[in-house]
DNA sequence: GGAGCGCTGTATCGTATGTTACGTATTTTG
DNA sequence: CAAAATACGTAACATACGATACAGCGCTCC
């Protein structure tokens, strides 16, 4: 990415790499500078053609121009102008929210990061898709399943010690490898298996995710935004973010997400009138 | 640009088209539409190629999904991308986000709930108890035990996965109650006992911390605002709120709270130069 | 005023990219 | 269980894109 450097001077984005040459460019590769920087960076993502009719000049001054900008080529300047971008567009400049600790403690970026975690999160998850999911979580012709990672079969454990008492065919598959690969032989096309799995992907999950996928279960996939293979397999799939400050990643998000669901089936059942739900609520 | 219409529907960005239409789309689709919304939107503005390579299917298929999308060919799929963008960027105020759902927002309210929850939490919680918390979670002169509720032993079990690694003799107490009520036998004063307990409280695990206390055992306890009667006993206490619009109370802050601490502990070891911590990462 | 140099656009080329046709595998339906 | 329909990938194709060679123009400096 940004590994354009110019003498002892830190330059982190393009635009400022400009700003620095701007003063020692011809006529022309200015004009086409001076286009870029005002609307950045949107117009360097389109063609060169496109850029070139913006700017009023030729094509080769466009090439020109990202080539003294230090560029090898014309996409590897967009492939930069990109990373510039996503980086931009994950830690939202949006933070509107909690003021700095006045500690400036250690405690405050994990929260805020944390916070952003869960915000992306939802943003790329919409009603409908948890609906959907809890929809099938909520069908009751098939069993469920649930099992997680290392780290993540807590998350398992949670979502499976609520879902088992407003339904019934509730499994939390613990234990080991062998214990729980022999449960295939229950599961079929009508049963859902909720699995969590995130870096470092496990192969023993991805190989069991693989032969229950064969046997027509539906996978339902908590994985983080890198997404575990198994998501080759999932019918549905949460991808959560887990950058954290910390030497962890975090699964707080999926987490939130897990809760979302386990409430969103809680409606659903509701509004079923399974009376399995108001013999729960005497007992609450 | 925001052409796509879908019947009376309003859709305003390409991220809500597919929510809306991936559950009409066959697996291969699905799976593109997942890796476009994990990294959304970045990897729809790169070439089909990489675009399906990242998905792991082939390009046709992505260009089918974005034919089924409604866009006549991929160029104008990327240019829509773009305009997108291009509008976020220009008033980063209107993040055009989850869009309220057509059933009355469920979502929403929830993740509101959870974040308020979570900076109320944090709000009473101090860097300084924080930091008391870990350094004696790091001392290891004594032994780690975790335990947890019915629906909180999952939180237990997950920070006990992380403190294990990076530190010996952390226990999670598991099982029946005969079980692990013989392992205060073990317990002494140099020793810690983590407790999650929110409502409604168990009175077996209140039996359980006041003889922990009775042998001198530090407790630290996880509860919600109402403070389960183990407070009592307790030389720390990390109050979290709970409440959350579904039928079930939420432990997500208490989850992030532990996730900090987590943190905070794997810190502490680092900086006391544990050799342990420098052999954990050679394995990460 | 003439010669040299640098800047810029036109025209051409090679190639990476999007596109399409077709055959196989998989699922669905009668 | 058979047959049709759908989904998916392989491979060939065409185009549009970035790259380059070259010529014209203006500017500067002898």
């Amino acid at each position: 990415m940004g590994q354009a450097r110019d003498g002892e001077k830190m330059i982190s984005s393009i635009a400022e790499l400009i700003a620095d040459r701007i003063g020692t460019m011809p006529a022309s590769e200015r004009r086409a500078a001076q286009t870029l920087i005002a609307s950045y960076p949107m117009i360097g993502l389109k063609t060169v053609a496109e850029f070139s009719a913006a700017a009023g000049v030729s094509s080769p001054t466009i090439l020109r121009f990202v080539a003294r900008l230090g560029f090898q080529n014309y996409p590897e300047f967009q492939s930069s102008l990109q990373d510039e971008l996503a980086a931009q567009l994950q830690s939202p400049a949006t933070r509107t929210l909690n003021p700095p600790s006045p500690g400036g403690g250690t405690v405050s970026p994990m929260l805020e990061a944390t916070l952003d975690n869960m915000r992306e999160t939802f943003r790329h998850l919409s009603d409908k898709q948890l609906a959907d999911i809890a929809a099938r979580l909520a069908d009751r012709r098939g069993k469920t399943f649930l099992i997680g990672g290392r780290f993540t079969d807590p998350l398992a454990r949670y979502m499976a010690a609520h879902l088992a008492i407003i339904q019934p065919d509730v499994f939390h598959l613990a234990g080991q490898e062998s214990m729980w690969r022999d449960r295939l032989i229950d599961m079929g096309k009508r049963d859902v298996l909720v699995i969590f799995d995130i870096r470092r992907y496990q192969d023993s999950l991805v190989r069991f995710a693989e032969k229950a996928h064969q046997r027509g279960v539906q996978i339902v996939l908590f994985t983080d935004q890198w997404l575990s293979p198994i998501a080759r397999f999932a019918r549905h799939v949460i991808a959560g973010r887990t950058a954290v400050p910390s030497a962890w990643d975090s699964s707080a998000a999926l987490f939130v997400v897990a809760e979302t669901l386990i409430g969103a089936v809680t409606r659903q059942l509701e509004a079923k009138g399974a009376k399995r739900i108001r013999e729960m609520e005497n007992l609450r």
